[in-house]
DNA sequence: TTTGTCTCTTGATCTGGATCAAGAAATCAT
DNA sequence: ATGATTTCTTGATCCAGATCAAGAGACAAA
């Protein structure tokens, strides 16, 4: 950890008051102190599809693509993390089985990481962590029921447009090809959507 | 509760085994006895969209719909739910938002149904229930996870397959044009698909 | 059983978005 | 800077799946 490690300490503790409502400052600095610092430059594997995920790293800047490979050796992207969400492979976390997605830094990437064993002391340390976890999950569900959602009920163009308004930063940081992967749309599709838009 | 209680609560127990692992007696029957048997005739509502959700019902028969209604008016099925899965708004039941989805019964429904405020006492009554909790959750996101991949990857047939292979039996039970819905196409579609599949 | 109301199927047509192809921009490595 | 590689755009064409329309079954109520 380099020589803006209070500042950075002191972010992570501002996101997890954030997120997850925690104030009390013994709690705060027992999850802050379990989680390391740690960078990834562009490029490099966060995490690799087929291996177990035993780390959660919560993002501090940067983005991830999070991908699988189809049987016809189609890349999918199913999401992109940034600042203040977590790369991890929930499921595989939390169940051990192996992982389904490659975690892949598009860009410089700091992360904070928790490994297995330190998230399940988490609870030890922090009395409230199960309500925490609880409500992070319900998050993590929440998005995808809103995404199951925009599929059933919206055009490729609604779903550019609601994400845009969502997070308009991202389509200036990622190569448009993901983006289009991941809202279940071709490039040459999202590029004129992108046109029509200028209009 | 009926003449068939014990019945029934000894399934309720094996579903509760199955599902979460839990094995020990005593925890058994302590979250078992919370639950309350109650039934739903077919069209009636389990939940309506915008109330707040203060029940968690498992299913042990019957089929329910999770529908919400769109902007212009469309209907759009995010769910069946059947035997041995949850008849909730998990989102508004955790957070206390209003809940997304109406939902339901498409037949005679029996179900389960314990409130949010003995489900919050469920921890004091079952010492690793966090960690029931916890699995419950990562499993129900993992069925979305499932779902936005195959919007992102397969056609309609595929989804078609796809589901029928893990449910067949749903396709005599419910009506066709909700499985269409719910599988992101119109009935007619789903119609044709399954002309094809004949041959 | 009959009547009315849903639900499903089938055909005809249309269209959103995919695919294919090729040039233009942007980005990267040396 | 310069060439190589990757990414993005644009046009032409195609097709999966939507829409529209009309019968055919299925189901429910009296």
């Amino acid at each position: 950890m380099g020589k803006d490690c209070r500042l950075t300490m002191a972010e992570l503790e501002k996101y997890i008051t954030d997120y997850f409502g925690v104030t009390e400052s013994n709690a705060l600095e027992g999850i802050s102190t379990l989680f390391k610092y740690q960078t990834c430059e562009k490029g490099e594997f966060i995490l690799e599809q087929g291996n177990s995920c035993n780390n959660l790293s919560f993002v501090f800047s940067g983005y991830q693509r999070f991908y699988a490979i189809t049987e016809e050796g189609k890349e999918i992207t199913q999401w992109i993390s940034h600042e203040s969400e977590f790369a991890v492979d929930l499921t595989a976390f939390i169940t051990g089985s192996p992982s389904r997605w490659n975690i892949q830094a598009l860009t410089k990437t700091e992360l904070f990481t928790i490994n297995k064993k330190d998230y399940d002391r988490l609870s030890e340390v922090v009395p409230d962590w199960a309500q925490f976890e609880k409500l992070f999950m319900v998050r993590c569900f929440n998005v995808l029921e809103n995404r199951v959602f925009s599929h059933l009920s919206m055009t490729a163009e609604e779903r550019y447009q609601f994400f845009f308004n969502y997070n308009k930063e991202i389509f200036n940081q990622v190569p448009l090809q993901y983006l289009a992967s991941m809202l279940g749309m071709t490039p040459e599709t999202l590029s004129r959507i992108r046109k029509k838009q200028l209009e």
